[in-house]
DNA sequence: TTGACAGGCACGAACGGTCGTGCTATTTTA
DNA sequence: TAAAATAGCACGACCGTTCGTGCCTGTCAA
Protein backbone atom coordinates (compact mmCIF):
# COMPACT_ATOMS: atom_id res chain seq x y z
CA UNK A 1 0.00 0.00 0.00
CA UNK A 2 2.89 1.96 0.66
CA UNK A 3 5.37 1.31 -1.94
CA UNK A 4 3.63 2.44 -5.08
CA UNK A 5 2.72 5.67 -3.15
CA UNK A 6 6.00 6.36 -2.61
CA UNK A 7 7.22 6.18 -6.05
CA UNK A 8 3.80 8.11 -7.49
CA UNK A 9 5.06 10.62 -4.94
CA UNK A 10 8.63 10.86 -6.24
CA UNK A 11 7.62 10.94 -9.53
CA UNK A 12 5.00 13.99 -9.04
CA UNK A 13 7.53 15.67 -7.24
CA UNK A 14 10.22 15.55 -10.15
CA UNK A 15 7.17 15.84 -12.85
CA UNK A 16 6.49 19.25 -11.36
CA UNK A 17 9.86 20.38 -11.64
CA UNK A 18 10.05 19.38 -14.91
CA UNK A 19 6.34 20.82 -15.60
CA UNK A 20 7.24 23.91 -14.54
CA UNK A 21 10.36 24.07 -16.52
CA UNK A 22 9.24 22.87 -19.74
CA UNK A 23 5.13 23.42 -19.48
CA UNK A 24 2.98 20.41 -18.93
CA UNK A 25 2.96 19.87 -22.42
CA UNK A 26 6.30 19.56 -23.08
CA UNK A 27 7.41 17.85 -19.88
CA UNK A 28 7.55 14.22 -21.36
CA UNK A 29 7.02 10.72 -19.81
CA UNK A 30 10.27 9.23 -21.21
CA UNK A 31 12.66 12.00 -19.91
CA UNK A 32 10.88 12.03 -16.41
CA UNK A 33 11.10 8.17 -16.07
CA UNK A 34 15.04 9.00 -16.61
CA UNK A 35 14.84 11.45 -14.26
CA UNK A 36 13.19 9.35 -11.94
CA UNK A 37 15.76 5.94 -12.42
CA UNK A 38 11.92 4.29 -13.97
CA UNK A 39 11.56 2.41 -17.06
CA UNK A 40 8.74 4.54 -19.36
CA UNK A 41 6.55 2.06 -19.22
CA UNK A 42 6.83 1.22 -14.93
CA UNK A 43 6.36 5.41 -14.54
CA UNK A 44 3.09 5.26 -17.13
CA UNK A 45 1.53 2.74 -15.21
CA UNK A 46 1.21 4.88 -12.35
CA UNK A 47 -0.73 7.01 -14.44
CA UNK A 48 -2.47 5.42 -17.95
CA UNK A 49 -2.04 8.01 -19.59
CA UNK A 50 -0.66 11.61 -20.13
CA UNK A 51 -3.53 13.89 -19.46
CA UNK A 52 -4.01 11.22 -16.33
CA UNK A 53 -0.55 12.70 -15.40
CA UNK A 54 -0.47 16.21 -15.70
CA UNK A 55 -4.27 16.57 -14.61
CA UNK A 56 -2.42 14.68 -11.29
CA UNK A 57 0.97 16.98 -11.68
CA UNK A 58 -1.81 19.84 -11.45
CA UNK A 59 -3.33 18.23 -8.12
CA UNK A 60 -0.43 17.92 -6.29
CA UNK A 61 0.79 21.61 -6.38
CA UNK A 62 -2.49 22.35 -5.86
CA UNK A 63 -1.97 20.67 -2.21
CA UNK A 64 1.50 22.07 -2.26
CA UNK A 65 0.32 25.59 -2.84
CA UNK A 66 -2.27 25.74 -0.62
CA UNK A 67 0.26 24.48 2.25
CA UNK A 68 2.76 26.80 1.36
CA UNK A 69 1.10 29.51 0.43
CA UNK A 70 -1.94 30.35 1.18
CA UNK A 71 -2.51 28.29 4.47
CA UNK A 72 0.56 30.04 6.49
CA UNK A 73 -1.11 33.38 5.82
CA UNK A 74 -4.52 32.51 6.98
CA UNK A 75 -2.20 31.87 10.29
CA UNK A 76 -1.14 35.91 10.32
CA UNK A 77 -4.08 38.27 11.70
CA UNK A 78 -6.26 39.27 8.82
CA UNK A 79 -6.04 42.37 6.87
CA UNK A 80 -2.51 43.82 5.51
CA UNK A 81 -0.46 41.56 7.03
CA UNK A 82 -2.09 38.61 5.87
CA UNK A 83 -2.45 40.14 2.17
CA UNK A 84 1.57 40.94 2.59
CA UNK A 85 2.35 37.22 3.66
CA UNK A 86 0.61 36.13 0.73
CA UNK A 87 2.77 37.96 -1.37
CA UNK A 88 5.50 37.08 0.08
CA UNK A 89 4.45 33.08 0.02
CA UNK A 90 3.36 33.69 -3.60
CA UNK A 91 7.17 34.90 -4.28
CA UNK A 92 8.71 32.45 -2.63
CA UNK A 93 6.59 29.77 -4.58
CA UNK A 94 7.18 30.74 -7.57
CA UNK A 95 10.99 31.27 -7.13
CA UNK A 96 11.60 28.06 -5.60
CA UNK A 97 10.24 25.83 -8.77
CA UNK A 98 13.00 26.67 -11.52
CA UNK A 99 10.51 27.73 -14.16
CA UNK A 100 8.32 29.43 -12.01
CA UNK A 101 4.75 28.70 -10.90
CA UNK A 102 3.01 25.95 -13.06
CA UNK A 103 -0.16 27.61 -13.01
CA UNK A 104 1.11 31.27 -14.77
CA UNK A 105 2.82 28.72 -17.58
CA UNK A 106 -0.07 26.58 -17.62
CA UNK A 107 -2.36 29.29 -18.12
CA UNK A 108 -0.27 30.39 -21.15
CA UNK A 109 0.15 26.84 -22.45
CA UNK A 110 -3.16 25.77 -21.98
CA UNK A 111 -5.56 28.91 -22.22
CA UNK A 112 -6.12 27.62 -26.07
CA UNK A 113 -6.19 23.84 -25.78
CA UNK A 114 -9.67 22.36 -24.57
CA UNK A 115 -9.61 19.64 -22.45
CA UNK A 116 -9.48 17.65 -19.16
CA UNK A 117 -6.37 19.41 -18.24
CA UNK A 118 -7.40 22.93 -19.01
CA UNK A 119 -10.67 22.23 -16.98
CA UNK A 120 -8.70 21.08 -13.91
CA UNK A 121 -6.52 24.21 -14.20
CA UNK A 122 -9.71 26.44 -14.32
CA UNK A 123 -10.86 25.12 -11.43
CA UNK A 124 -7.77 25.80 -9.69
CA UNK A 125 -7.47 29.06 -10.49
CA UNK A 126 -10.98 29.78 -9.30
CA UNK A 127 -10.41 28.71 -5.92
CA UNK A 128 -6.81 31.07 -6.08
CA UNK A 129 -9.29 33.95 -6.95
CA UNK A 130 -11.36 32.88 -4.56
CA UNK A 131 -8.95 32.73 -1.81
CA UNK A 132 -7.74 36.34 -2.81
CA UNK A 133 -11.14 37.93 -3.12
CA UNK A 134 -11.44 36.41 0.78
CA UNK A 135 -8.42 37.47 1.80
CA UNK A 136 -9.90 41.32 0.88
CA UNK A 137 -13.27 40.82 2.57
CA UNK A 138 -11.68 39.87 5.97
CA UNK A 139 -9.15 42.74 5.44
CA UNK A 140 -12.73 44.77 4.88
CA UNK A 141 -13.98 43.06 7.89
CA UNK A 142 -10.16 43.92 10.05
CA UNK A 143 -10.95 47.67 9.37
CA UNK A 144 -7.57 47.70 7.24
CA UNK A 145 -9.71 48.33 3.86
CA UNK A 146 -12.77 50.54 2.85
CA UNK A 147 -15.95 49.34 3.38
CA UNK A 148 -17.09 49.72 -0.23
CA UNK A 149 -13.83 47.80 -2.06
CA UNK A 150 -14.83 45.59 -4.80
CA UNK A 151 -13.16 42.04 -3.66
CA UNK A 152 -12.94 41.14 -7.44
CA UNK A 153 -10.90 44.23 -8.64
CA UNK A 154 -9.15 44.02 -5.64
CA UNK A 155 -8.07 39.94 -6.93
CA UNK A 156 -7.28 41.38 -10.25
CA UNK A 157 -5.40 43.82 -8.94
CA UNK A 158 -3.10 41.59 -6.63
CA UNK A 159 -2.85 38.75 -9.00
CA UNK A 160 -1.58 41.37 -12.20
CA UNK A 161 0.99 42.13 -9.46
CA UNK A 162 2.18 38.57 -8.92
CA UNK A 163 2.15 38.14 -12.66
CA UNK A 164 4.55 41.21 -13.21
CA UNK A 165 6.57 40.24 -10.49
CA UNK A 166 6.99 36.50 -12.14
CA UNK A 167 7.58 37.48 -15.75
CA UNK A 168 10.30 40.51 -14.45
CA UNK A 169 12.05 37.55 -11.77
CA UNK A 170 12.37 34.69 -14.73
CA UNK A 171 12.13 36.16 -18.08
CA UNK A 172 14.18 39.64 -17.49
CA UNK A 173 15.95 38.70 -14.28
CA UNK A 174 15.66 41.78 -13.29
CA UNK A 175 17.64 42.61 -9.82
CA UNK A 176 14.88 45.56 -8.62
CA UNK A 177 11.93 43.64 -9.07
CA UNK A 178 11.43 42.78 -5.84
CA UNK A 179 11.65 46.41 -4.89
CA UNK A 180 9.19 47.16 -7.62
CA UNK A 181 6.66 45.21 -6.63
CA UNK A 182 7.00 46.28 -3.30
CA UNK A 183 6.40 49.84 -4.10
CA UNK A 184 2.99 48.80 -6.44
CA UNK A 185 2.36 46.70 -3.29
CA UNK A 186 2.57 49.44 -0.80
CA UNK A 187 0.36 51.77 -3.18
CA UNK A 188 -2.31 49.13 -4.20
CA UNK A 189 -3.05 48.35 -0.07
CA UNK A 190 -2.84 52.25 0.24
CA UNK A 191 -5.78 52.58 -2.35
CA UNK A 192 -7.92 50.19 -0.87
CA UNK A 193 -7.36 51.87 2.75
CA UNK B 1 12.56 37.91 -55.99
CA UNK B 2 9.09 38.87 -55.12
CA UNK B 3 7.48 35.29 -55.25
CA UNK B 4 9.77 34.12 -52.65
CA UNK B 5 9.11 37.38 -49.72
CA UNK B 6 4.99 36.99 -50.72
CA UNK B 7 5.56 33.35 -49.64
CA UNK B 8 7.41 33.96 -46.62
CA UNK B 9 5.31 36.60 -45.68
CA UNK B 10 2.34 33.80 -45.91
CA UNK B 11 4.37 31.44 -43.77
CA UNK B 12 5.33 34.03 -41.24
CA UNK B 13 1.33 35.05 -41.06
CA UNK B 14 0.34 31.54 -40.69
CA UNK B 15 3.51 30.77 -37.82
CA UNK B 16 2.55 33.80 -35.70
CA UNK B 17 -1.41 32.44 -35.63
CA UNK B 18 -0.04 28.96 -34.83
CA UNK B 19 2.75 29.91 -32.49
CA UNK B 20 0.17 31.90 -30.51
CA UNK B 21 -2.16 29.77 -30.03
CA UNK B 22 -0.01 26.43 -29.19
CA UNK B 23 4.19 28.41 -28.32
CA UNK B 24 6.82 28.79 -30.34
CA UNK B 25 8.01 25.71 -29.47
CA UNK B 26 5.15 23.18 -29.49
CA UNK B 27 4.10 24.84 -33.82
CA UNK B 28 5.37 22.08 -35.88
CA UNK B 29 6.56 22.98 -39.27
CA UNK B 30 4.49 19.89 -40.91
CA UNK B 31 1.10 21.18 -39.50
CA UNK B 32 2.36 24.68 -40.47
CA UNK B 33 2.61 23.54 -44.25
CA UNK B 34 -0.57 21.86 -44.49
CA UNK B 35 -2.01 25.31 -43.26
CA UNK B 36 -0.42 27.28 -46.21
CA UNK B 37 -0.84 24.19 -48.66
CA UNK B 38 2.54 23.62 -49.27
CA UNK B 39 5.06 20.80 -48.76
CA UNK B 40 7.23 20.48 -45.84
CA UNK B 41 10.37 20.64 -47.52
CA UNK B 42 8.98 23.60 -49.55
CA UNK B 43 8.66 25.32 -46.50
CA UNK B 44 11.55 24.23 -44.46
CA UNK B 45 13.51 25.72 -47.40
CA UNK B 46 12.75 29.03 -46.66
CA UNK B 47 14.36 29.00 -42.89
CA UNK B 48 17.00 26.32 -42.91
CA UNK B 49 15.97 25.62 -39.38
CA UNK B 50 13.16 25.64 -36.85
CA UNK B 51 14.84 27.83 -34.58
CA UNK B 52 15.24 30.39 -37.62
CA UNK B 53 11.63 29.74 -38.14
CA UNK B 54 10.78 30.86 -34.54
CA UNK B 55 13.28 33.82 -34.91
CA UNK B 56 12.00 35.31 -37.93
CA UNK B 57 8.11 34.68 -36.16
CA UNK B 58 9.72 36.78 -33.61
CA UNK B 59 10.71 39.04 -35.78
CA UNK B 60 7.65 39.71 -38.06
CA UNK B 61 5.46 39.64 -34.62
CA UNK B 62 8.02 42.36 -33.26
CA UNK B 63 7.28 44.92 -36.82
CA UNK B 64 3.58 43.85 -36.61
CA UNK B 65 3.32 44.94 -33.00
CA UNK B 66 5.36 48.52 -33.14
CA UNK B 67 2.96 48.67 -36.41
CA UNK B 68 0.04 48.82 -34.90
CA UNK B 69 1.10 48.93 -30.96
CA UNK B 70 3.76 51.55 -30.30
CA UNK B 71 3.53 53.51 -33.45
CA UNK B 72 -0.42 55.01 -33.84
CA UNK B 73 -0.09 55.06 -29.81
CA UNK B 74 2.52 57.86 -30.46
CA UNK B 75 0.78 59.66 -32.94
CA UNK B 76 -1.84 60.66 -29.39
CA UNK B 77 -0.97 63.32 -27.60
CA UNK B 78 2.39 63.00 -25.34
CA UNK B 79 1.37 61.48 -21.94
CA UNK B 80 -1.70 60.23 -20.63
CA UNK B 81 -3.87 59.96 -23.53
CA UNK B 82 -0.54 58.29 -25.40
CA UNK B 83 -0.41 55.80 -22.80
CA UNK B 84 -3.99 55.29 -22.84
CA UNK B 85 -4.16 54.48 -26.74
CA UNK B 86 -0.55 52.27 -25.95
CA UNK B 87 -3.21 50.38 -23.29
CA UNK B 88 -6.01 50.35 -25.71
CA UNK B 89 -4.11 48.86 -28.78
CA UNK B 90 -2.45 46.81 -26.77
CA UNK B 91 -5.31 45.28 -25.55
CA UNK B 92 -6.79 44.66 -29.38
CA UNK B 93 -3.38 43.38 -30.16
CA UNK B 94 -3.83 40.51 -27.88
CA UNK B 95 -7.20 39.91 -28.46
CA UNK B 96 -6.56 39.87 -32.02
CA UNK B 97 -4.40 36.91 -32.12
CA UNK B 98 -6.47 33.70 -30.82
CA UNK B 99 -3.66 32.33 -28.76
CA UNK B 100 -2.80 36.02 -27.33
CA UNK B 101 -0.03 37.82 -27.26
CA UNK B 102 3.24 35.79 -28.95
CA UNK B 103 5.49 37.76 -26.52
CA UNK B 104 3.84 36.72 -23.16
CA UNK B 105 3.21 33.01 -24.06
CA UNK B 106 6.74 33.02 -25.27
CA UNK B 107 8.12 34.56 -22.16
CA UNK B 108 6.66 31.59 -20.33
CA UNK B 109 7.96 29.17 -23.02
CA UNK B 110 11.05 30.44 -23.08
CA UNK B 111 12.02 31.44 -19.39
CA UNK B 112 13.80 27.98 -18.84
CA UNK B 113 14.99 27.42 -22.35
CA UNK B 114 18.47 29.50 -22.93
CA UNK B 115 19.74 29.58 -26.26
CA UNK B 116 18.82 31.96 -29.71
CA UNK B 117 14.92 32.51 -29.36
CA UNK B 118 15.07 33.39 -25.78
CA UNK B 119 17.94 36.06 -26.64
CA UNK B 120 15.61 37.17 -29.36
CA UNK B 121 13.00 37.58 -27.35
CA UNK B 122 15.04 39.29 -24.71
CA UNK B 123 15.47 41.88 -26.94
CA UNK B 124 12.60 42.51 -28.34
CA UNK B 125 11.08 42.73 -24.34
CA UNK B 126 13.68 45.10 -23.37
CA UNK B 127 12.74 47.23 -26.64
CA UNK B 128 9.10 47.06 -25.41
CA UNK B 129 9.81 47.95 -21.68
CA UNK B 130 11.90 51.05 -22.97
CA UNK B 131 8.88 52.17 -24.99
CA UNK B 132 6.99 51.98 -21.51
CA UNK B 133 9.75 53.81 -20.05
CA UNK B 134 9.74 56.87 -22.60
CA UNK B 135 6.05 56.90 -22.43
CA UNK B 136 6.22 57.66 -18.67
CA UNK B 137 9.11 60.19 -19.57
CA UNK B 138 6.70 61.97 -22.10
CA UNK B 139 4.01 62.01 -19.95
CA UNK B 140 6.23 63.55 -17.36
CA UNK B 141 7.61 66.46 -19.92
CA UNK B 142 4.28 66.91 -21.14
CA UNK B 143 3.35 67.95 -17.20
CA UNK B 144 0.90 65.00 -16.79
CA UNK B 145 3.13 63.17 -14.20
CA UNK B 146 5.32 64.24 -11.56
CA UNK B 147 8.34 65.05 -12.24
CA UNK B 148 10.25 62.84 -9.19
CA UNK B 149 8.84 59.41 -10.68
CA UNK B 150 10.76 56.29 -11.65
CA UNK B 151 9.79 55.49 -15.12
CA UNK B 152 11.28 52.07 -14.34
CA UNK B 153 8.65 51.56 -11.74
CA UNK B 154 5.83 52.76 -13.97
CA UNK B 155 7.02 50.12 -16.68
CA UNK B 156 6.93 47.02 -14.35
CA UNK B 157 3.66 48.24 -12.87
CA UNK B 158 1.88 48.91 -16.98
CA UNK B 159 3.32 45.67 -17.70
CA UNK B 160 1.97 43.93 -14.54
CA UNK B 161 -1.73 45.11 -15.09
CA UNK B 162 -1.40 44.28 -18.93
CA UNK B 163 -0.34 40.56 -17.98
CA UNK B 164 -3.56 40.76 -15.90
CA UNK B 165 -5.78 41.56 -18.51
CA UNK B 166 -4.32 38.65 -20.54
CA UNK B 167 -4.44 36.07 -18.19
CA UNK B 168 -8.18 36.96 -17.20
CA UNK B 169 -9.19 37.63 -20.52
CA UNK B 170 -7.41 34.67 -22.27
CA UNK B 171 -8.32 31.97 -19.47
CA UNK B 172 -10.69 33.39 -17.30
CA UNK B 173 -12.98 34.62 -19.87
CA UNK B 174 -13.38 37.16 -17.28
CA UNK B 175 -16.48 39.32 -18.85
CA UNK B 176 -15.21 41.98 -16.36
CA UNK B 177 -11.76 42.15 -17.56
CA UNK B 178 -12.44 45.44 -19.44
CA UNK B 179 -13.43 47.09 -16.69
CA UNK B 180 -11.77 45.44 -13.77
CA UNK B 181 -8.41 46.79 -16.10
CA UNK B 182 -9.95 50.81 -16.53
CA UNK B 183 -10.59 50.91 -13.05
CA UNK B 184 -7.01 49.79 -12.53
CA UNK B 185 -5.48 52.31 -15.04
CA UNK B 186 -6.89 55.41 -13.77
CA UNK B 187 -5.65 54.51 -10.07
CA UNK B 188 -2.16 54.33 -11.45
CA UNK B 189 -2.05 57.19 -13.65
CA UNK B 190 -3.82 58.86 -10.89
CA UNK B 191 -0.90 58.03 -8.61
CA UNK B 192 1.64 59.04 -10.89
CA UNK B 193 0.05 62.65 -11.41
C1' DT C 1 6.41 -25.11 8.15
C1' DT C 2 5.85 -25.38 3.73
C1' DG C 3 3.98 -24.67 -1.02
C1' DA C 4 0.52 -22.78 -4.11
C1' DC C 5 -1.44 -18.73 -5.31
C1' DA C 6 -2.64 -13.69 -5.94
C1' DG C 7 -1.70 -8.79 -6.44
C1' DG C 8 1.10 -4.83 -6.73
C1' DC C 9 4.79 -3.08 -9.14
C1' DA C 10 8.29 -2.48 -12.51
C1' DC C 11 10.67 -3.99 -16.65
C1' DG C 12 12.12 -4.36 -21.86
C1' DA C 13 10.53 -4.55 -26.39
C1' DA C 14 7.81 -3.01 -29.82
C1' DC C 15 3.88 -0.42 -32.10
C1' DG C 16 2.27 3.36 -35.29
C1' DG C 17 3.00 8.25 -35.62
C1' DT C 18 5.21 12.61 -35.88
C1' DC C 19 9.13 15.34 -35.25
C1' DG C 20 13.13 18.20 -37.56
C1' DT C 21 16.22 17.88 -41.17
C1' DG C 22 18.91 16.35 -45.17
C1' DC C 23 19.21 15.28 -50.15
C1' DT C 24 17.71 15.25 -55.06
C1' DA C 25 14.43 16.27 -58.56
C1' DT C 26 11.12 19.14 -60.75
C1' DT C 27 8.54 23.15 -61.56
C1' DT C 28 8.02 28.14 -61.71
C1' DT C 29 9.61 32.66 -62.11
C1' DA C 30 12.40 36.63 -63.68
C1' DT D 1 17.79 29.83 -69.75
C1' DA D 2 19.75 30.52 -65.33
C1' DA D 3 18.15 30.92 -60.87
C1' DA D 4 14.79 30.61 -57.41
C1' DA D 5 11.10 28.14 -55.37
C1' DT D 6 8.83 24.04 -54.34
C1' DA D 7 8.04 19.03 -54.09
C1' DG D 8 9.29 14.12 -53.12
C1' DC D 9 11.43 11.01 -50.40
C1' DA D 10 14.15 9.10 -46.74
C1' DC D 11 16.55 9.34 -42.33
C1' DG D 12 17.08 8.81 -37.27
C1' DA D 13 15.13 10.23 -33.03
C1' DC D 14 11.60 10.40 -29.99
C1' DC D 15 6.60 10.54 -28.89
C1' DG D 16 2.56 8.16 -26.08
C1' DT D 17 0.91 3.75 -25.56
C1' DT D 18 0.39 -1.44 -25.31
C1' DC D 19 1.85 -5.94 -24.15
C1' DG D 20 3.96 -9.94 -22.12
C1' DT D 21 6.74 -11.06 -18.39
C1' DG D 22 8.98 -11.42 -13.85
C1' DC D 23 10.07 -10.07 -9.24
C1' DC D 24 8.59 -9.33 -4.52
C1' DT D 25 5.40 -9.70 -0.65
C1' DG D 26 1.66 -11.43 1.80
C1' DT D 27 -2.24 -14.95 2.41
C1' DC D 28 -3.98 -19.27 3.14
C1' DA D 29 -4.42 -24.31 2.87
C1' DA D 30 -2.16 -28.61 3.77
Amino acid sequence: MTKGRDTKNTILNAGLEMASQLGLENMTIGVLAKETNMSKSGLFAHFNSKVNLQIEILKYAGQLFAESVVVPALKKEAGIPRIRALVGNWDDWSSKLSGGCIFVSASSDFSDRPGKVREALLRQQETWLDSLRRMAKSAMLAGDFRKDIDCDQFAFDLYSLLLGFHLYYKLLNDSETKKHQKIALDRLLDNYK
